[in-house]
DNA sequence: CTTAGGG
DNA sequence: CCCTAAG
């Protein structure tokens, strides 16, 4: 550690002559502390450098005596600038206080003393690193005034053609069997537009236009779930035979079956029994309109995906393979049982064999094979035989493993899934021609009755 | 790019 | 309807 190290420092920081003093200690370790000076606006500010000159660094002594305290007219460290400097304003003339911050550091730039240790100034971040589409522009608004940047907002007007709003009010403008709609747009944000009300009093301002969903685009999504399930709102909305409003997004999707569906209440999801319909009298809306502020508590329909006959397919293979343990088959990836649940699974097996659970001593021998009264015969149809009950040590889950394990038949062979018969599943629902067989599907949940009349409701 | 969740 | 973290 030689001196003409600290030499170079100070010549490198423009160190008067007469402070070239070399510190009895290194003082790279103390860089980080800021000297303590009190502040100019405190009373008494001058102190005793004397007093305080132990406790300094060699560099903090020659910060001290360099800087008459009291006037900080020097741009010396980022903290002065921070500090109210309101006697260094008074003296230079006051000026607003909405600009002291600016005005100051302003006037430390341009000033440019500098005859004293400037420290780097810490860096700033960048802070926001992707700005808001717009600024919030409401509080302007009192005034009637344009806002500052309203040139760059297209103008007050209502801007939905009229043609727009009737033809296709449902968004069904779409021919069937369009594939993969083409006219869909690329970006949502291409073209910002406003509402009418927006300019006066706008709590939001919205950078799409609100488009109130009807209940038949609301049944579209509905179908759409019952096909897909809840969460996937892309395939929903690019399935070619639901067809959704103009513009319409994935997200926009979730967040209507979210305000049909509360998922909150899923408990008050009942089943309630088709209402009678009422002569002349308009069927009453079956959603909550987003629309109109009529939000009588309109009954639900189910939103819970039916049991395709495929599923109950896997569900008999699943059963081959696990018994009763729903969660061992929900786990298992060939069964595709990912968008289920164990207790759904259970209740699904349970509703199909109710003998099963009729006399749990006796488990089951189903001899009996199960066929289809009049339509497709499933592609395997069950016949199980009760070999062990060996093993009643470990009921893999809680209450999901109602009853002993089983063996099953060796012969039986597990089914495969296809997407065939997923494409047929789906139009079928879609068309409101559940080919469910009845021995397999439960009858009470085919599409026909989700479809035209609520089974779901708030109590 | 898509979804879930909060706002 | 908007925004964003998370994958």
């Amino acid at each position: 550690m030689n001196i003409p190290i600290f030499d170079d420092i100070f010549d490198d920081f423009q160190i008067r002559p007469s402070l070239r003093i070399p510190p009895l200690q290194d003082p790279f370790p103390q860089l980080s502390i800021i000297p303590r000076r009190p502040s100019p606006l405190e009373p008494n500010a001058r102190v005793n450098i004397d007093s305080e000159a132990n406790k300094l660094t060699g560099r903090q002594r020659a910060l001290a005596q360099a800087k008459p305290l009291g006037a900080p007219e020097h741009n010396e460290l980022e903290v002065s600038i921070t500090a109210k400097p309101t006697a260094v304003l008074e003296a230079r003339g006051t000026e607003h206080p909405k600009e002291q911050s600016r005005k100051k550091q302003k006037l430390y730039d341009h000033e440019q003393i500098a005859d004293f240790v400037q420290l780097p100034r810490p860096q700033t971040k960048p802070k926001a690193d992707k700005p808001r589409p717009f600024q919030p522009i409401s509080v302007l608004n009192e005034l009637h005034e344009p806002p500052p940047s309203a040139a760059l907002f297209p103008p007050i007007t209502p801007n939905v053609s009229q043609e727009e709003q009737d033809t296709d009010h449902a968004g069904i403008g779409r021919p069937p069997n369009q594939t993969k709609d083409p006219v869909r747009p690329p970006k949502k944000k291409k073209k910002p537009r406003l509402r009418p009300t927006a300019s006066c009093i706008a709590k939001r301002v919205y950078t799409r236009e609100r488009t109130a969903w009807t209940e038949e685009e609301t049944d579209q999504l509905v179908k759409g779930v019952a096909i897909y399930g809840m969460g996937r709102w892309k395939s929903i909305l690019e399935h070619p035979e639901l067809r959704f409003r103009e513009g319409r997004t994935n997200m926009d999707l979730k967040d209507r079956f979210r305000v049909v569906f509360p998922p909150n209440a899923r408990h008050k999801w009942t089943r309630a029994m088709p209402e009678p319909p009422d002569d002349d009298q308009e069927a009453p809306s079956r959603y909550k309109s987003a629309s109109k502020s009529t939000t009588k508590k309109s009954p639900l329909r189910a939103p819970k995906r039916l049991w395709t006959q495929q599923e109950d397919i896997e569900l008999d293979r699943g059963f081959q393979l696990y018994g009763f343990q729903w969660n061992l088959m929900l786990k298992d990836p060939t069964l595709n049982f990912d968008q289920r649940s164990c207790g759904q699974i259970r209740d699904r097996f349970r509703l199909r064999f109710p003998d099963m659970y009729k006399q749990p001593e006796s488990h089951y021998s189903p001899k009996e094979k199960r066929t289809s009264s009049n339509k497709k015969q499933p592609a395997k149809s069950s016949t199980w035989t009760r070999k062990t009950v060996d093993d009643p040590s470990e009921p893999a889950n809680e209450e999901e493993s109602e009853g002993p394990r089983d063996k099953t038949d060796s012969q039986m062979v597990p089914a495969s899934h296809t997407e065939e018969e997923d494409h047929r599943l789906s139009n079928s629902i879609l068309h409101n021609d559940w080919d469910w067989d009845e021995n397999l599907t439960l009858a009470p949940l085919a599409w026909e009755d989700m479809a035209t009349r609520p089974i779901y409701s708030f109590d």
